[in-house]
DNA sequence: ATCTATTTATAATG
DNA sequence: TCATTATAAATAGAT
């Protein structure tokens, strides 16, 4: 795959040696990776240069391809001491790595990935399943949600009845105020008649219609009932 | 480099993934081997495929590789001392074993429980995901059953044209029938006035009716041509 | 390193 | 699994 066709036998010339080594070393190692990805498999690649540089590549880790290595090949054992406690740490991994295996390929079948291998009656069997999941997850979600409105309605409520119990007390405060006035108006006519530019009507105004009634959460609280209630509203709102 | 690009991720497909898997096993370590000769390294391969079957090659013997490896990287000695072995597997088992976890966690959720500790917008996006893997299966159940019915009346048709054929050569066959009854009736007559009992009319019968017309899958095949198209419909109907 | 003519690998298909 | 073939990718040789 060149220019030219080569034999495969020890390359002569040192530099172009060195330069395929580089060329090749790149290419194999590249197609390590894409194996492992591709194939979903555990893959290892050591290389050692001529120059006795080390280039490596693990899919996972070395210490993982060879850990495995090693057990796949117990005959040998290579390189390790035959200690039981290894050998069970090894089997504990193996069955885990088999219990993985298989979790992952329910869950690759839950996310309607890799059906290939599933009959209609495995499809019908996975299909009932999504709807009975989806069933609960609507009515966690449903039945959180309408709690939240539930307790928005309730604050909602409250602030309204603190609205309403306020505007009482304004009423009372401002007949009190217009008797007050009255008094004021009186006195001050009878004890100063010059003072009469000060008898303006002073009605209370804050920008807010008190008469407009306060309806559920999405009403404004009054200024007079700020902080806290809004805190907790905005609170009660919010969807970690 | 084939037919078509593919993307450098998992292949879902499981036959493809596993022909790939084939494929570009036996490229690497020809790859492997090439590049031992034409530059005169060291090289070790060791890979895994998904179903944990182990394929190796190195270019001297795969003891001298990892012995090299790991001489070559002194601080990672630990496989040769039993000791660092045994923590290896026991911190690989514990790596396994939260991933299980993690994993159990994810499939009890879209299995619709466990779902307690999930927010509204956890929820909306499990409810997102389950419908999308729904309609996955779906339309891979349906691609199923449809091609079924397809192929089944594909077979019906051809069983419906056999039979229109076998229709036609029963009428032929009839006509001829009473050509040679007529010839047999007056040559009998000429030659023997006695023969007359021979006489009455011999339909063809076999307890079908042959003149319902038979419609697509269906339909009865006529014992004339039984057994083989037979079977094939019911191998036809069977949803593994 | 970069370029490109070729060879090689391999994805799709039967 | 095996064979074929169209195409993508790798790389030999050159600069």
């Amino acid at each position: 795959m060149g220019r030219g066709k080569i034999a495969i036998r020890r390359i002569d010339n040192s530099t172009s040696r060195q330069v395929t080594f580089s060329k090749r070393r790149n290419g194999l190692l590249k197609k390590a990776k894409e194996l492992s990805i591709l194939c979903d498999a555990e893959v290892g690649v050591i290389i050692f240069s001529s120059t006795n540089k080390l280039y490596d590549y693990a899919s996972t880790s070395m210490k993982s391809v060879i850990g495995r290595y090693n057990k796949a090949n117990e005959e040998e054992q290579l390189l390790c001491n035959p200690i039981s406690e290894v050998k069970f740490w090894q089997r504990e991994a193996e069955t885990l790595r088999q219990r993985l295996q298989y979790l992952q390929e329910c869950h690759r079948q839950l996310m309607g990935k890799e059906l290939s291998g599933l009959s209609v009656e495995d499809l019908t069997n996975l299909e009932i399943q999504l709807e009975m999941s989806l069933k609960g997850v609507r009515i966690k979600k449903e039945h959180f949600l309408s709690s939240q409105i539930k307790e928005l309605n309730q604050k909602g409520n409250l602030v309204h009845q603190e609205n309403t119990e306020l505007h009482k007390k304004i009423d009372l405060i401002q007949e009190e105020n217009i008797e007050l006035k009255k008094k004021v108006y009186y006195g001050a006519r009878n004890v100063n008649e010059a003072s009469r530019s000060l008898t303006a009507p002073c009605t209370i105004s804050n920008g807010f219609d008190l008469d407009t009634p306060i309806h559920l959460q999405l009403s404004q609280p009054q200024p007079q009932n700020n902080a806290a209630p809004q805190k907790a509203i905005e609170l009660g709102l919010q969807l970690h």
